[in-house]
DNA sequence: CCAACACATTCGTCAAGGCGTATAAGTAAG
DNA sequence: CTTACTTATACGCCTTGACGAATGTGTTGG
């Protein structure tokens, strides 16, 4: 009984990579965890339009969410399946290759390093563990 | 200028993974190339649904078809992207590990070893290169 | 308690896609 | 050329989901 890999909805699984939007919100995240505001200035997409997708992810069991005040942040979780998630991981390591979301990355870590250059990002909560300098375990 | 990821549609290719009977295809023709008849048995499900199916992953540039008189026969074929063939390839390594896709996969092997218990593939071209014992290269 | 802020959800609209049924297209045989 | 056979496509119906716009929910500060 070791793996329970049944009960895990491969379908959702794809469909919920299946969308340009949500895998730029993944690519984003990679290994760290994201303040929804970042998303929103780095993807310059509607408010409403990133939370619907975050849901989606969440739903598909993908990411989970962590409420910090007035904020909340995402983070990549690996599925309870083997399989998923190791496709999971492939399906990371190949967005890093691409060129687009390459560029979505270094966005993401400009508005770190200056978010003066972010006016809707003043204030906002750093994410955790990646960026330049900064401080690696704020808490 | 080596390796042009660029064009290639990462969305659909994802969206053709997001469906259980295109899994299931996926599953069986592994690395062989196989009889759409087959496709009907082995999942009993209706032919164009099959054959829709098959359309689609046509479509996303996941398998192509070779015509033999009056028998289509599919096989996958690896995306020319790098990213995509690797995520293409660990999923089939997951789906091996799926129950069901090993059901599926048993009646495959049932079928070619004794087409007499599935009536409608009598004379129907057998897979190429799976199989119990006939003839590995019978072309 | 109220206003401001960050985020989530709802609503209406629209396109994509899944299904069953019927029909078309391609091929081999008589 | 007609028929039978295998596969593909067209049609109508329905569900899912993507979007913008508006509204709701949860939290902080006054």
């Amino acid at each position: 009984m070791a793996a329970k890999t049944s009960t895990f909805n491969i379908e959702r699984f794809f469909q919920a990579l299946g969308d340009t939007t949500r895998l730029r919100l993944l690519n984003l995240m990679g290994e760290q965890e994201i303040c929804v505001c970042y998303f929103v200035e780095i993807l310059e997409q509607a408010q409403p339009k990133i939370s619907r997708h975050l849901a989606y992810l969440r739903r598909a069991g993908i990411v989970e969410a962590r409420r910090d005040g007035k904020w909340m942040h995402y983070r990549i979780v690996m599925p309870p399946n083997i399989g998923a998630s190791q496709v999971l991981r492939q399906t990371l390591t190949w967005l890093k290759e691409e060129r687009a979301m390459q560029a979505d990355r270094a966005r993401l870590s400009k508005a770190c390093c200056s978010p003066a250059t972010f006016t809707a990002l003043q204030g906002a909560p750093l994410p955790i563990s990646v960026c330049c300098s900064s401080a690696p375990e704020a808490k």
